[in-house]
DNA sequence: CTCCGTAGCGTTTTT
DNA sequence: CGCTACGGAG
């Protein structure tokens, strides 16, 4: 046993993984096995024990939330401050790297973060522009497409079109689109990794500067990686560095936004000498939890193969609880809340988990029916309200006035007599002369192409920026957000609004001042003291850093955290999280696995997997429901059991009745029955097609001999008795 | 420019 | 069903 203090109370496999000296190292980390606790005692074993310098150290997450808190935690564990170490998201230290380096990476210094909205405002502008039909070529499509390219590290160059029209009008897009964002010295979030990824890549001497400097680097959550990003992190740490992955290929949910499950297998094939780690003990749930999610998960192909234990004890079993509707699923599960919280227990200790966010509602109504407070997960964050955003815009005009998603954003907001046409004008005359709307404003004015009223209000508009401008220069950052917001005129639109709404909305604003005047440049690693060789260039101007701040950390979802109160979310906003109670809703085909995601193999397993999430998120007591019928955009349909219930061993299982409970189910069975076996080899909860009705599950079997009836319940029409003897079923 | 009516659409989300 | 985005009327 090993007694050093940073191994103490670490089980045999957190031990290994965290004193290892290989070279390459993959810890497989199941759920609740504490993959976070691993990785933050590893690096301060590197430190106190390897003598590793922090300054060698980069350590890097997928949210900012999970870089504090590994920040925070080493730093306790060390009982010392480790400025110099590098822990950050991928975009957070990419943008570290393009800010320190923005010559080289031929960048403005002023350059600014385009958020998604920002970006597909400029992509809708240049679908226009190319005279595009913009219901055939669907922005958000292209967006998507552009997106998926740039985290494949391809640029327009780099893309075949081999005659095909469709990829060949994309990737104009996205060309077209390339140039508006130089054009502008704006930058996407993709954008970030794959200048940073070129930056190294062009650049010997900064490349080997980083990979002298960073002994070992480490990666959270490795299994949500994309192309770039792998690629990435295996320029930076070169061939002599050593390297940590940390991750779980049963919890990879995020394949549709471009992270590559296949990263992990090209990390052991692209280091032969690498060392491979399971983390297999939960701390987390009780068994029965355990084999329900092993079972279900049991069901992909292609694992690297894990089996969660746990020392802990069975527990309760799973509740199953199937609704007549949405309702009534809703009201069950406020009952039990009702129940738990009567027994002495917290509303805190509680989530609801749903496969899209449209099922909240129903969900929402039943909680406050009961007077239950919930906190819904999901929204828009402070830094994405519209008051926000429309600020912000001003200052980066000041930052940068050839910023057209800001230029287009406030230039009649509030209202200064330019309307559609007016802008048209200005926008036609940037396109044509490769202006921005900035630069082309001044000439619409010189050159006399506007009426009276929208020449006015170009002027008044270029007037206030240019004075803003001028005041910024002796100003604090606070105060200059706070006369933005007088002098703008924003702050006397919003409060005409009617309602509680304007004033919610001044509010935010005050806030907005607040989190300037607590806001600090270096603290969060915009100015570089350390970078050695690799030169700095000048001090970062503060309203820069404050706004890229904005964009890379969107604030926290609204919510009064100290409330006691049932917490709400998509079953992907949960992964990392634990509950004591958890209720899996909507557990039905369509909806869970859902439709779009049902006829592909590969999405298929992904939604697995987010049901492998789900399960595993709940500590003691797992109840999984499903409706008979639910509303779903205004037509109702009768769906059947999910899959990933059939999946789940029955002896693990309760299934609930209004009043008593049955244990070893079979689905939808009724309690007098005791087999789950009908004649003809039918079972219950077994899908079969009939000739007329199509598809549906066997719900019950009455009666025996010619007259014995089956009861099915049929996706198109609901539940129906026919008569066995008649009704021709064929298995699916 | 603002307001109102309707056509169209409808996973998952962080940076 | 309920939201958003856009187009026409005032």
């Amino acid at each position: 046993m090993n007694t050093h203090p940073i191994l103490q109370f670490l089980n045999e496999a957190q031990c290994q993984a965290v004193s290892s000296d290989a070279p390459a190292l993959l810890v497989l980390a199941g759920a609740g096995s504490g993959k976070t606790r691993v990785l933050v005692h590893r690096i301060a074993w590197l430190i106190s024990e390897c003598g590793l310098s922090p300054h060698s150290i980069l350590a890097v997450t997928f949210t900012n939330k999970a870089a504090h808190e590994m920040r925070s935690r080493i730093e306790s564990l060390l009982g010392r401050p480790a400025n110099t170490m590098w822990v950050g998201t991928f975009h957070g230290l990419a943008h570290r790297l393009l800010r320190a380096h923005a010559r080289d990476a031929e960048l403005d210094e002023n350059f600014q973060i385009l958020d998604s909205d920002d970006q597909l405002r400029i992509v809708k502008r240049v679908v226009r522009e190319l005279g595009l039909d913009e219901n055939e070529w669907q922005p958000k499509q292209a967006q998507w497409f552009i997106n998926a390219k740039k985290d494949d590290g391809l640029r327009p160059k780099d893309i075949q079109h081999g005659g095909d029209l469709f990829t060949a009008t994309m990737t104009s897009i996205y060309s077209h689109y390339e140039q508006a964002c130089r054009q502008s010295s704006l930058v996407d979030f993709p954008e970030l990794l794959l200048r940073a990824y070129e930056l190294l890549r062009d650049n010997t001497h900064l490349r080997e500067h980083y990979q002298s400097r960073f002994h070992h680097v480490l990666v959270d959550e490795f299994q949500d990686t994309n192309a770039i990003q792998y690629n990435w992190i295996k320029l930076i740490s070169g061939r002599q560095n050593a390297i940590t992955i940390v991750g779980d290929d049963d919890q990879s949910i995020y394949g549709w936004r471009g992270a590559r499950i296949e990263n992990i297998h090209k990390f052991q094939h692209d280091n032969i000498d690498c060392e491979t780690i399971r983390l297999e003990q939960n701390y987390r749930s009780t068994s029965t939890i355990l084999k329900a999610a092993n079972a279900v998960i049991a069901n992909n192909n292609d694992r690297l193969g894990k089996n969660l234990w746990t020392s802990g004890d069975q527990g309760e079993l799973i509740s199953l609880y199937a609704a007549f509707n949405e309702q009534e699923e809703a009201r069950f599960i406020a009952a039990r809340i009702q129940d738990f919280v009567n027994q002495g227990n917290n509303y805190s200790e509680c989530a609801i988990l749903y496969r899209s966010n449209a099922q909240s509602r129903v969900l929402e109504e039943a909680l406050l029916q009961r007077s239950i407070p919930y906190r819904i997960y999901g929204g828009l964050r402070f830094f994405e309200r519209a008051e926000i955003k429309d600020t912000l815009a001003y200052c980066r005009l000041i930052t940068n006035s050839n910023d057209d998603a800001a230029f287009e954003r406030v230039i009649n907001t509030p209202t200064r007599g330019l309307g559609q046409k007016s802008i048209e004008i200005v926008r036609d005359l940037a396109r044509s002369r490769q202006l921005s709307m900035w630069q082309a404003a001044s000439v619409v004015i010189d050159e006399g192409l506007l009426p009276a009223r929208a020449k006015n209000g170009l002027e008044t508009f270029q007037m206030l920026i240019k004075n803003l401008a001028s005041e910024a220069e002796s100003m604090e950052l606070h105060q200059l957000i706070d006369f933005v917001i007088e002098a703008s005129g924003l702050l006397e639109m919003y409060l005409k609004e009617k309602g509680e709404k304007g004033l919610a909305r001044k509010e935010n604003l005050q806030e907005l001042v607040s989190a300037a005047r607590e806001f600090d440049a270096d603290e969060f690693g915009y100015n570089l003291e350390d970078l050695g060789e690799a030169e700095v260039e000048e001090e970062i101007d503060p309203l820069v850093a404050f706004l890229s701040h904005a964009s890379l950390e969107a604030g926290d979802t609204q919510a009064e955290k100290y409330e006691d109160s049932v917490q709400l979310m998509t079953l992907h906003s949960a992964k990392g999280l634990e509950f004591p109670v958890v209720f899996m809703t909507g557990m039905e085909e369509k909806l869970f696995p859902h439709q779009m995601s049902m006829e592909d193999s590969d999405d298929l397993a992904e939604e697995r997997r987010l049901c492998y999430v789900g399960i595993t998120r709940a500590m003691k007591k797992l109840y999984l429901l499903h409706a008979e019928k639910r509303r779903l955009w205004g037509k109702e349909t009768y769906p059947s059991i999910s899959r990933f219930i059939r999946e789940i061993p029955k002896s693990l299982i309760e299934e609930v009745r209004l009043n008593a409970s049955v244990s070893q189910p079979a689905f939808g069975r009724s309690q007098l029955q005791d087999s789950d076996s009908g004649p003809d080899g039918l079972q219950l909860g077994q899908m079969v097609e009939h000739p007329k009705f199509g598809a549906g599950v066997i719900l019950n079997f009455e009666g025996s001999g010619p007259q014995a009836t089956i009861q099915i319940n049929f996706e198109s029409v609901g539940p129906k008795r026919l008569v066995l003897a008649y009704a021709k079923l064929t298995p699916c």
